[in-house]
DNA sequence: ACACGTTGCTTGAGCGTTCAACCACACGGC
DNA sequence: GCCGTGTGGTTGAACGCTCAAGCAACGTGT
């Protein structure tokens, strides 16, 4: 899939200095990491929402929360922080708030604002729901790969984070947008 | 985000044969990866979105018939290629049928067997989106990564797709349902 | 004090994926 | 021949995300 190669038209005679097509083993290597990011993702979903009824993005919200004092948050920060789109932290956090998970508070000191903040319950959630998901992430991740594989790995998606060298358009802050 | 650490609950008095948590290191990396794929998986979106007007399971449908012979695959056959469930291509097979990149036809020698068809058209548009699809693979991937990362991250992914050792409930074939 | 642009968040429509039926054909036993 | 089971594929509703529009409060200039 997302290929990158063609049976119909090989190496182009334009000088290949930049190339049209990945050589074998890169595609190889991308269609790996194509199939085993969807696994993982799918594996992890699952997971969550069998043993949580959480998605991974409710699950990431609340774990932000608990990460910090107070378990409260800005919208806006939490937003960023996770790199979703202002929506679709809105649709998230309603629905978080809907089953008492979380609360909606404006925040003194900038009437626009909204503060996240996290009730005992679902603090108490996520602390029934995370073991479950360090064992998927272990089973799924880490225990199949060498400290290594890992390590290079985290550099690597760490690489793709700062993402290309000079580019304006699509680099930081909201997903782009 | 979906954390793995825990500052409220340290290591628990139970042997640490199965550790609850992730060290610090497998926490940046972890993070690393669910960040960097998303943006990764974001950015191809977009480019595709924009230069070609497909979707990435789209594209990835297109890319397999066009590699066959008679541009043709059986739709079960395409679901198990690229881990589709059936639903999933029946309903982005119609929405390519509608714009006239593939056609269906009923699979002689199995009634109930449909038969995915590229068009002309469909094979065009192909043409012409890969380029720009595969200097986006590899702006936002390959030239971020020297070889060696960029061959270990596939090991690495090919090592996740193959899947924990001993598992019986979700290993293959359909996305586990 | 007031208009203006900006920032923070929400809203609703549209789209793609999933899930749970569902239909249609194939193959086996009888 | 005719049921029953299994397989291939489709359908429609629910759900989550995106996008574009909208509203409300801040801040600045005048």
């Amino acid at each position: 899939m997302t290929s990158t190669s063609s049976r119909h038209d090989e190496a182009t005679p334009e000088a290949d200095a930049e190339p049209r097509w990945l050589t074998p083993a890169q595609q190889v290597h991308w269609r790996a990491y194509l199939l085993g990011s969807a696994r993982l993702n799918e594996a992890l979903t699952r997971q969550l929402e069998a043993e949580a009824g959480l998605s991974l993005s409710e699950y990431e919200i609340l774990v932000r929360l608990s990460e910090v004092p107070g378990r409260t948050v800005r919208m806006s920060e939490l937003a960023d922080a996770l790199v979703f789109s202002r929506s679709r932290l809105t649709h998230t956090v309603t629905r978080l708030e809907r089953r008492g998970l979380v609360e909606r508070r404006t925040c003194s000191a900038d009437g626009r604002g909204v503060n996240c903040v996290m009730t005992d319950e679902g603090f108490d959630l996520l602390r029934d729901a995370a073991p479950g998901h360090v064992r998927a992430v272990r089973a799924h991740l880490l225990d199949l790969l060498t400290d290594e594989q890992f390590a290079v790995l985290g550099e690597a998606m760490a690489a793709v984070v700062r993402g290309p060298a000079g580019i304006e358009g699509d680099c930081k802050g909201q997903p782009s947008a």
